[in-house]
DNA sequence: GTGCGATTGAAAACCATGTTTCAATTGGAG
DNA sequence: CTCCAATTGAAACATGGTTTTCAATCGCAC
């Protein structure tokens, strides 16, 4: 080997620089000047360690996953906890990577870029990153509301908790314009806290079975 | 004047053209190639005409909030109707705008475009068509809560109703392989009638200012 | 009919981006 | 020390997209 960087750290640089560009701007618009810029490199240590933009990306999106599998706190909760305390986690955990700048974040939002433009990479992104989130969800939904995991109302309702959550993320630029200039931490939270609300009270409403048990646990919880 | 077709009627069809192009793909992955294909123009024409591609843009705009003024379908509800019947009047007009075929929703899908990606026009869209939208379904809101229409917490619950919509036609490409590989119109009207019944329940549950007023209501509506 | 200004088409220039080339550099093996 | 393969930097190249140029066309005023 040669070079003062040595192949693993200027591959791994490149790796990180891309990751956040490609999280920031979507696979189109990011471009090698940037990523090679923050990356400290040339570019043709792109196409020497990874080939092309596609395949960069594709790497990009393997080292997201590993990363999210070692440590992600979105699917690891305590399954005999109460379900509303296991939805509010959920929410906060996806909010929290959503929005905060902890390292995991890239990769969700690299996920909602590909939700706008849909890439090559869309596919791995949903199976093994996604879906599992998904289906997640809908256990918790599916302890909330008495349905079965895979019923289809359960599996509309959880599309809404995701909506809610993604929103508030994609739409900033208008968000930013209309109530909060920025997302500090206390808004965060508030966020968080309105979003459960609502949502749970939504999943109640539309996948509850019988109204009785709606309107207690309603009571219970506003009161 | 000179040439076949004469100034209003190329700039007339750049602009349509623009406009569709602009509202599938956004601004910057908009070519104008494909404009000029779809208007049946030269490159030039939109020089002459709008000077470049930003000037096109922002007459696109102009135009798309022309039309929108014209014929909204989402401002004009019965202000005495009860406030139930209002929302899911503007949750339907939102959803049918943003993922329907009809010809003034392209300005609702730029909106949407605009969001991800901001443009010098956002501020446009959001002083002239998204601001009026959102007061509309904050004083909705306001009535079915009892708030006053400028509370956060209504405004709150406002920005949720609006992800909702927004996420549906954003997150296609997600949700095609999740769920629903295509929105024909029963399942639009399925998902109009689910987002309605989730925001419903959890407007009452952030912004209801009594439990009882929220139990019953829900009971009725439920039941 | 002639000339003029408005409009358009074809082509070229310009610019940004992704990709490739190639020579220079480096660290280690023999 | 010398050679070798790995790695990198600088610059060239190709491509696609936007903007400009310029000549050709047309309708109208005179």
């Amino acid at each position: 080997m040669a070079g003062d960087a040595g192949f693993a750290e200027t591959r791994g640089r490149l790796l990180s620089a891309a990751l956040e560009v490609f999280a920031e701007r979507g696979y189109r618009a990011a471009t090698f000047k940037e990523i090679c810029g923050r990356a400290g490199t040339n570019p043709a240590a792109i196409n020497y360690h990874f080939r092309d933009k596609l395949h960069l990306y594709l790497a990009v999106i393997e080292q997201g996953l590993a990363e999210l599998q070692r440590r992600s706190d979105i699917l690891d909760d305590d399954p005999t906890a109460p379900p509303r305390q296991r939805l509010r986690h959920f929410i906060g955990a996806v909010f929290r990577r959503l929005i905060g700048q902890e390292s995991p974040s890239a990769l969700l939002r690299l996920m909602a870029c590909e939700m706008v433009e849909p890439t090559a990479g869309l596919d791995v992104i949903i199976q093994r990153a996604f879906l599992p989130a998904f289906e997640h969800l809908c256990g918790i939904i599916a302890d909330l509301s008495g349905r079965r995991p895979d019923d289809p109302i359960t599996k509309d309702c959880a599309l809404s908790v995701f909506g809610q959550c993604v929103f508030f993320h994609h739409a900033r630029p208008i968000i930013s314009k209309i109530k909060y200039p920025k997302y500090d931490l206390p808004v965060l939270e508030h966020l968080i806290e309105h979003t459960f609300r609502f949502v749970e009270a939504g999943i109640r409403a539309v996948a509850g079975q019988e109204a009785v048990r709606f309107g207690t646990a309603q009571i219970e919880c506003t009161s």
